[in-house]
DNA sequence: CGGCATCCCATCCGATACTG
DNA sequence: CAGTATCGGATGGGATGCCG
């Protein structure tokens, strides 16, 4: 994060302390990506977030989602009932960014054939 | 990972064993990804990859680099020299991901601003 | 220069228990 | 249902020292 002519605000995710750095852990960490990914799907209730996002703790879900809220990505609306009804949906922020992400699992995903194939052979090797 | 019609390997990372999941946290990782961004501007050695990925730590980088080069996404090459001279590139498969990931880094970076006045009017409030 | 080995601490994270 | 609180083990990650 540095200054640039006119006082215009850059930000470096190269840059060791630019405030950029937490935000990608948050979102491109191992949950936040599939959080994201999972609400670009639509709104969804605390535990249809955890059956969605297989092998999330309660607690990583409970602070992943208030970090992506702090981050102006995700609002959580709470419906006043009993039982209690909390529903997560994204932000216009949060959908262009979990847009991205949607983008970069389903590269991953059709690479990874090529991938287990260089693994299988990495390994071999020692 | 599941089997699909006819031996089809289906890979879905939001399934909690699924290979693609450690594939996923390497690749966005902290490190993983600014590497690979890094290393999708040109081939780099050791120490300059050190010096753009500002904040890495050796060990960090070193791991970062073997995982990297286990999944078929960069390659290593060593140069007979003294003193030694090691140079890490991309393959095709890492230029692919590493575009998308670049496109992710341009896309958060350009959401900051709000992202930092999301932070600020949440922890104003607490 | 480009590492690996070791030590050690901070945090991550899952499991469990409890609450409104 | 939707969390919070706490504990303890695993992992991440820095610092240091050594080597080809």
């Amino acid at each position: 994060m540095v200054m640039a002519p006119r006082d215009e605000l850059v930000f470096d995710v190269f840059a060791r302390n630019c405030t950029s750095r937490p935000v990608m852990d948050t979102v491109a960490g191992r949950w936040g990506i599939l959080t994201l990914a999972a609400l670009l799907e639509g709104t969804h209730r605390f535990n249809e977030l955890r059956r969605r996002v297989d092998g999330v703790s309660e607690k990583m879900l409970s602070q992943t989602l208030h970090a992506l809220e702090r981050d102006g990505l995700v609002t959580r609306s709470v419906l006043s009932a009993i039982p209690p009804r909390v529903e997560y949906s994204l932000t216009a922020a949060g959908k262009r960014i979990a847009d991205k992400l949607t983008e970069l699992i389903d590269l991953v995903e059709a690479e990874m054939p090529g991938i287990s194939q260089a693994q299988a052979a990495y390994d071999a090797e020692r």
